[in-house]
Formats: C-alpha cells, structure tokens, sequence
DNA sequence: GTCGCGCATTAACCTACGTTGACTTGAGAG
DNA sequence: CTCTCAAGTCAACGTAGGTTAATGCGCGAC
C-alpha cells in the first residue's frame, strides 16, 4: 500500500515556479484532497466524452491532453506537467471535452467533483487561485493558437522543445543539461500541427545545427538562448502560478 | 449623456444563451457594476502590454481579441461578442497579453479589478461564474487549436463562419437568414493562419456552392447543415453560459 | 459629382510541408 | 541472445496554400 502525500509534505508547493500556501490554505487543501490515484503509461486520466468524478493536480508523471477529432485525427493541446490542475473544466461543465493521457506513470492528488463548490463558499483565496489556474491556461492556450497559426515547423517545433525546457527546469528536473521527455515524435506532431516526418525533418536539423537534441527519452539544449530566438520566445521570467 | 443600463433591464441576461440569474446575484450585480464605457471603431479596449484597471461584460457590439507578435505578424485569437467577459486574465494576471479592439462600436459594462476580490469573498456564486466562464473560454481555444492544428483552409473557414453564425443566432442577431459580419477577411484569415488571399479563394467558393456568403457586412447563411458538416462541426446544442 | 482609399477579387507562380513507403534502431519479452 | 514491435530516419514526389502584384469596387469626404 503506497503513503500518500500530506500537503504538507508536498514537495511541489515549495517549488520557486508556485505561489506559497498560508498555514490556513494549508489546512484547508488537506480536507479538500480526498486521496491519491496512481495511473500507468497509456492509461487516461480523463476519457474525451466521460462525466468526470473529480478534478486532480498532477503530484508527478507527464501527460498529454487532446482530442480526437472525427475522422480520426489528434490534436495534443498541451502537455502536462506536475503542478497543473487537470478535469477543471469537464469538473465544472459536467462532461470531458478531451482526454489526458499518462505518458509517464502519474501520481495524481484528487479532488471530489462535489466539494469544489464548498471551496467556492468556505475559501475564496483558493477559489481565486483556481480562476487565476484557468487564466494562465488560457494564456497559454492563446500562445498555442498564435504559434499554430503564424509560425513555420522550424519555428514551431523550437516553441515546443523551449517551453517543455522551461517548465521542466522551473521544476528542477533538469540535470546535467537536460530534462526528461517522455513524449514521442508523434505527440509533438499532433500538437504543433505537422506530420510526423516533417517533425522529424526539423528535430533532425536542430540537433544538427547544435541547439537541442532529444535522445534516450531526454531533451539535451545545447544553446537555450539561440533556440529561444529561433522559436521567437523571448527570456522573460516564467511568472509564477497558484497549485490546488 | 448617455443613459446608463440598470442590470434589472440588461436585455443580455434574460437571452436563453444565458444561466438565469437569482435576484440576489441581480443585486449584488448592480452594485459591482461602476459604469459603461463606450468604444469607437478600430479602438482598443484593451491593450497588449498594459495594465488594465478593469473587467468588461460586452453589453453590445463586436470586437477581435489579438496577438501581435514580434515579427508584425497577427493573430486574431478570438471574436467577441455580447455577453462575453474581457480582460479577466489582465484583470487577474495583471498585464494584458493581448489587444482587444472593437470593430463595431461597443459599450461595455465596467467592473473595476480591485472589486474582484470582493466578490470572491461575499459573491461564491458569482465567483464560480466567472470560473465557469473561464473553463468555456478554455474550450473554446481547445477547439480553436484542433482546427488551426488538424484542419485544411476550407474546413477552417467554415468552421469559424458557423461558430460566429451560431453564436449570433442564440444572441437572437439572426434576420432574414442573415446576421451581422463587421470582420474583415484580413480578420478571418489572421484568425485561421491563412493569407487574405487564400480565405478569399474559399470565400468565393463556399458562395458559389451555396453554402453562405458574407455581403454588405452581413454573413448570409444558405445551408447550415451542409456548412455545418464542412466545419465538421455536429449540430449540437450550444451549452448555455453564465454572464456576469 | 469625383477623388481617394480601404477592402475584395483574381491570376501566375513558387515553396513549405504532406504522403508514401522503405529502412534503421533500440528496448523489452521470452 | 534474438525476436518483435514501436519509434525514429530518410528519400522521392505531389499539392495546398503562400506571395506578389494587378484590378475592381463601394463609400465617405469635400
């Protein structure tokens, strides 16, 4: 039987990249988690088209959002990372639009549908650090769209590999220059709007021209700054965000 | 002096797009409200890079929300209507990350951003509301990055001119099978990552099969359905939404 | 009226990216 | 150790959509 996590002990709220818990937030997010679930790789967090019991923030693991369109072509909307909070929306408009999809074994700590209205009433601190969750996500997704929609594969692919690196050294997971990447060619395809061999074309070429690689499931960046130009991010400071 | 709207007599709240409002949330809802502003064409209701004071309700007129990104390029990440809420990630995040520019003349309501704590901390329910109106605005992007990401020119714009359609249509916009379409190509085709060129070519030809036209800054539906399925968009009914 | 101007429309040409299909590599199963 | 299967890599070729640039057209200014 695996320990679950006290929030107190959470090792993510004392990450420089979320905004610090008051001793009473504390107390309350105790009560309000309501247990741990454990997902293998492959398994969905969220199903696309499924009522969902409960909204989750992700402890530790990697996943992929996405849809599933029609005729069978998949969107990633954006990858998953510890710290974000996943089923917000299905949680509050009663029915998944997307699934979330392990990539990494995934610890999640859960939160019941049902007692997020309690939060509403009993915590409006929490309840604004949850608005100001979809604000950020909102924000992000509003650079995805600006991304798929007026920049080139090499440009796009370079604002990929640059935000993953980003995040995950905000979370100090990187060591000796790179961070895991549990995702495959065919994720980062799906999500940037190109096919996979084009994808590759462009991975193949950066690797080359020495800015970043990706091999043995890792992402080595060789030359941040350089790939940050190319992908037309510039070197501002990752703001930082509530966690649930 | 223009006369101001008392919420009581807000014709937006009482259109069925909309979650009914309590006459409790009415009166806490005229209080919160400071004032009207009005907007000219081609002005910015809020723009990328500053602060802003304040959260909007759209009460009338149309505006786009955009990204200008280094290179001059623009993206239109969103068109907004009545009832939508803005500014509510400036409002919460501090800095507008995009513009908002009105391309009708526009009124909207004004709420001042250092009253948003407050209605956290008295208002829960209005507080979910705007938590609520997040999630769906973080939808609406999901499903704007799958068409940027997964569709061809023809199924991008169709999709956008039935989703534009459909929402002015529930605002009861429609007359005559028509409904007013202050946007430009150039609008159009920032939003959908096409050239001007490229959504005119499937502009004319979406005219020419009959499906619809865009004239005289209106948008002519001739064939729902059959666009519908074009923009491989089911025919579903639209969720209804709170308004604040 | 007619001038000026922003917007829509069209045609000719070109390129970035998609498609197909074959080959390689590597990690886990037995 | 080697078999298998998924993922990565690469080349050849085709096309959707970009670019440029010219023309048409309504509409407000005066």
């Amino acid at each position: 039987m695996p320990v679950i996590t006290d929030c107190v002990d959470c090792p993510l709220r004392r990450q420089p990249l979320f905004v610090p818990m008051s001793d009473e937030e504390l107390a309350f997010q105790r009560r309000f988690k309501a247990g741990e679930t454990h997902m293998q790789v492959g398994q969905e967090i969220l199903s696309q088209g499924q009522a969902s019991s409960a909204i989750y923030t992700v402890l530790s693991g990697m996943a992929v959002r996405s849809i599933m369109l029609e005729d069978g072509q998949r969107q990633v909307i954006s990858f998953i990372f510890p710290g974000d909070l996943v089923g917000l929306h299905s949680g509050i408009m009663g029915e998944a639009r997307h699934s979330v999809t392990a990539v990494t074994p995934v610890v999640l700590c859960t939160f019941p549908r049902n007692r997020i209205w309690r939060l509403f009433k009993t915590q409006p601190a929490r309840a604004y650090d949850m608005t100001w969750i979809a604000a950020v996500e909102e924000h992000f997704l509003g650079e995805t769209v600006a991304t798929l929609g007026q920049r080139d594969a090499t440009q796009r692919v370079a604002w990929a590999l640059v935000r993953i690196w980003r995040r995950l050294v905000a979370l100090r997971m990187e060591t000796g220059g790179a961070v895991p990447f549990p995702f495959r060619q065919q994720d980062l395809s799906d999500a940037l709007g190109l096919s996979v061999v084009h994808t590759n074309r462009v991975i193949v070429r950066l690797r080359g021209d020495g800015l970043a690689e990706i091999s043995g499931r890792r992402l080595v960046m060789h030359d941040h700054a350089r790939l940050s130009q190319v992908a037309r991010l510039d070197m501002e400071k990752d703001d930082v965000r509530p966690i649930l």
